[in-house]
RNA sequence: GCGGGAGUGGCGGAAUUGGCAGACGCGCUAGACUUAGGAUCUAGUGUCUUUGACGUGGGGGUUCGAGUCCCUUCUCCCGCACCA
């Protein structure tokens, strides 16, 4: 009788082989093909991780130990993105330096790690608070200053009321602060801004480049927000000026009769004295702008709105004087900030019209526009449009733009959603950038030499409510010399964003300690592009996209050679409490996977994350679950009790090894670890029905299994007396000829119907398979007095006859 | 409203993409072993009026055959939200 299954030892003896004979180091020099895998760094914060953390870690950490198994240079790395508010936030309460706090919940968290048995490549450990990395992050900060991507700008932020922060467009959930759910209001604010948005189209277009799931790609496109449409001048009656508008509906130009601008828009400002109603136009722009943008959002229901009496614009298509009107569901930030309105077809000019009973002309066909806005553009003729009458919506608008380009009217156009990223915080835990304002040179960027600048030590971590960072009051650090002219100057205290130091993370892990590069271009060629990242959907919007613009940045100024940084991204599923909730403090239901270690081991739990179903969904967390697995890696233990000598595949067993064997290489590919853990699962149930497994079938079967659970396999394929490690074997094969039965049951349907089964040879012609089922008692009984009308036989599937 | 995804046993989920629905696991039932069982083993487990019928959110259709394809409808989850 063999020893128990004792995880605890088990688990500790082979962590530590595997540090000390550094057997997943990756080297930068090898004849062997790279391989990539990356999963997102977390933040280390206080709690420490949770059961939802090891699900994506251990779905790449299967991939890269099958990689190794392969063959491949595998590179899998770890880090922290340690900047951020919540370790600022616990630092300011408990008076501690958020560094401190920093380092002791990084240790947490990479002990917790280290518990689990991840293959990372422990010694390129990265972290983005340590001045050696953060000095690149600067550094690429300066390039984008140095190249005008960044630049500063007086402009109305989101600003979280709780954090005291300003925070991204992509930061703003439901007018609330996405990290504590505050109100987030409008202050205008002066911040350095990053050009985003000069990379928009190419952040679309080369999303074809890569292999990414399609919700991922789905999502960043709609985020980014291409309309491809016509900017189209109108002239203001008797005026100089033209009022532009932007429109994807150039071909509706005849049915215009009013425009509407927002609120904000110059114009008014500039025609003051010929606005009759000015103190109207005032108030309602007043009231706009107490409107936050929340408010703006939840009233949606009802348009308002105040003509502009004294101007009005003239149509180009129809030469005839329109209303001007001004509206806040008219927005300054997007296109123009003036529209032209078409009632018959947009919704919004519709209800905007009937309300204030505006005229409605008709100039695509196929609606019934007394009733709704027709703004079908596929089944649509134009009428009532001079030239353009008769044609498709498609073809009118190509026609329409060319006359508006020869004209002199307009142009075509494309328009993004995309904003450009704000990119300062006014706090004091994050990277400061690197730039000194000088009354004589203006903004200068800190000398390369001079990187990192490094924060400065402060008093205390608060948060000001003027909006301006802690760093702010430390004078000798704020006061310096203008590196251009060496007059006075003032240092940016403003710091950046969480989001800087992840944008290029997966840099530094090919070369981490280089203090003259950011990493040598001979490491960032050999390991780039990652040829698998797998991170959270939340993050589509905001650090993949990032990552993707600073790579494309670096990649223009010749620091890295590919133009996408990730050349395959997945997505999991966020596992829930068992009570089918999100895991929250609150909610107290949190789970953390020390628990389950101390109790079942690390393999149960890796086995679990990836048993627990469907990679890709949420899905709520089941101790019972749990429970089920060790059941399983019980039985794996317990094999060493029937198994017997042999060093091919037995007969009875060959089909269903090379069947699983498929199975499995194929399962780990396609994020289906779950239905891989049940074929295995099911091979083993197939040996314990057999009551025995030979060596050779065994080493297989430990293989196959290491990757999900390496501490077990790799300690049975010791006691059993095999050579050398499982890290040191190859990934098995299978031969497709042998994964398929000699002999088949297959079922015999009677108008579709199953009635019976028959074996037969895989390969069995129809005859045979028919005069089998002639034999079978059931099949007969149906058949009886019946005609034959018809009979479907498909080889090694289904025997369907067809009766009367 | 727009975009994306999903509805299959008591639960998590399978189904070679049109070919035996419910693999695998949990739970449950019975039995064995046991001082004991929240351990282990064995057998069973979609529903029902059980030689059979019904069954993949509802309704219709195509087909020898539909969870899978088509039409229609309902529900839920996620993202965006007056983007012209």
């Amino acid at each position: 009788m063999s020893q128990a299954y004792n995880p605890i030892v088990i688990e500790r003896k082979w962590q530590k082989v595997w540090d000390e004979k550094r057997t997943f180091y990756a080297s930068n020099h090898s004849q062997k093909p790279k391989y990539y895998a990356l999963i997102e760094f977390p933040y280390p914060s206080g709690k420490g991780l949770h059961v939802g953390h090891p699900r994506p870690y251990t779905a790449l950490d299967v991939v890269s130990r099958k990689r190794r198994l392969e063959g491949y240079n595998v590179l899998y790395p770890m880090g922290w993105d340690a900047f951020g508010l919540p370790t600022e936030n616990y630092a300011i309460k408990n008076k501690i330096h958020p560094r401190i706090v920093t380092e002791n919940n990084i240790a947490k968290f990479k002990n917790q790690l280290k518990a689990l048995g991840y293959s990372f490549d422990w010694s390129r450990e990265i972290n983005t608070t340590d001045p050696n990395y953060y000095k690149w992050t600067q550094w690429i900060f300066i390039k984008l200053f140095e190249k005008g991507l960044a630049y500063k700008k007086e402009f109305p932020i989101n600003w979280c009321t709780d954090c005291k922060v300003g925070l991204a467009n992509e930061e703003v959930v439901n007018g609330s602060c996405e990290r504590c759910r505050s109100e987030v209001v409008r202050k205008v604010k002066n911040q350095w801004m990053l050009k985003i948005t000069e990379y928009a189209e190419r952040l679309i277009k080369d999303l074809d480049l890569v292999d990414y799931i399609d919700r991922v790609k789905i999502q960043q496109k709609n985020w980014i927000g291409r309309s491809d449409g016509a900017d189209i001048d109108f002239v203001i009656a008797n005026k100089e000026s033209k009022l532009r508008v932007f429109t994807t509906r150039p071909d509706t130009l005849f049915g215009v009769t009013y425009m509407v601008i927002s609120p904000e828009h110059p114009i008014i400002e500039k025609y003051k004295e010929d606005i009759q109603n000015l103190d109207e136009i005032n108030k309602y722009k007043e009231e706009a702008s107490k409107k936050s943008d929340f408010e703006r959002t939840e009233l949606i229901k009802e348009k308002t709105g105040v003509e502009i009496k004294g101007l009005s614009a003239v149509n180009p298509g129809t030469s005839q004087e329109i209303p001007i009107w001004i509206s806040d569901y008219v927005l300054m930030s997007y296109g123009t900030g003036a529209i032209m309105a078409v009632p018959g077809h947009d919704t919004r000019d519709w209800e905007f019209a009937k309300k204030f009973d505006l005229p409605i002309i008709e100039v695509v066909k196929g609606g019934d526009i007394e009733k709704e806005a027709f703004t079908n553009n596929e089944t649509g003729k134009l009428i009532n449009s001079d030239f353009l009458d008769g044609l498709s919506v498609e073809d009118a608008k190509k026609k329409i733009t060319d006359w508006l380009e020869e004209n002199g009217l307009g142009e075509k156009k494309t328009n993004y959603k995309l904003r450009d990223w704000v990119f300062s915080r006014q706090r004091y835990w994050g990277e400061p950038i690197p730039l000194v304002n000088c009354q004589n040179c203006g903004w200068v960027a800190v000398p390369e030499e001079e990187l990192p600048l490094t924060l400065p030590e402060v008093e205390n971590y608060e948060p000001t409510d003027t909006g301006e960072s802690p760093i702010a009051k430390i004078t000798e650090w704020v006061e310096t010399t203008c590196p251009k002219c060496g007059g006075k100057g003032e240092r940016e205290t403003d710091t950046m964003p969480q989001w800087a130091g992840s944008s290029w993370y997966f840099l530094r892990y090919t070369d981490p300690d280089n203090s003259n590069e950011l990493a040598s271009k001979e490491a960032l060629d050999y390991w780039l592009p990652i040829n698998w990242y797998n991170g959270g959907m939340e993050h589509t919007t905001l650090h993949l996209l990032y990552s993707r613009f600073w790579h494309k940045f670096l990649y223009d100024i010749g620091v890295v050679s590919t133009p996408e940084p990730y050349q395959k991204r997945t997505s999991h599923g966020m596992i829930l409490g068992e009570n089918n909730e999100k895991m929250s403090k609150s909610r107290g239901n949190v789970l953390s996977p020390d628990e389950i270690v101390d109790e079942f081991g690390a393999d149960t739990l890796r086995t679990y994350e990836m048993f627990i179903g469907d990679f890709e969904k949420s899905v709520p967390w089941s101790q019972n679950g749990v429970k089920g697995c060790k059941r399983f890696l019980d039985k794996v233990w317990k094999l060493k009790d029937i198994i017997v000598d042999g060093d091919s595949y037995s007969k009875s067993l060959e089909t269903n090894i090379h069947k699983t064997i498929k199975k499995v290489s194929q399962d780990f590919e396609s994020l289906k670890f779950n239905t891989a853990i049940a074929a295995l699962m099911t091979l083993i149930n197939d040996f314990n029905n057999l009551g025995e497994v030979n060596k050779a079938e065994m080493k297989t079967f430990l293989i196959l299994l290491n990757p999900v659970a390496p501490h077990i396999t790799e300690e049975i394929w010791q006691l059993l007396g095999f050579e050398n490690m499982i890290s040191d074997q190859s990934w098995p094969k299978w031969d497709e000829t042998k994964t398929i039965e000699d002999e088949i049951e297959m079922a015999v349907q009677i108008n579709g119907k199953v009635r019976g089964k028959i074996v037969i040879p895989v390969d069995a012609a129809k005859e045979q398979a028919k005069q089998k089922a002639m034999e079978d008692e059931n099949i007969m009984k149906f058949l009886e007095g019946k005609t034959i009308v018809k009979e479907i036989y498909v080889p090694g599937r289904i025997y369907n006859i067809v009766i009367k």
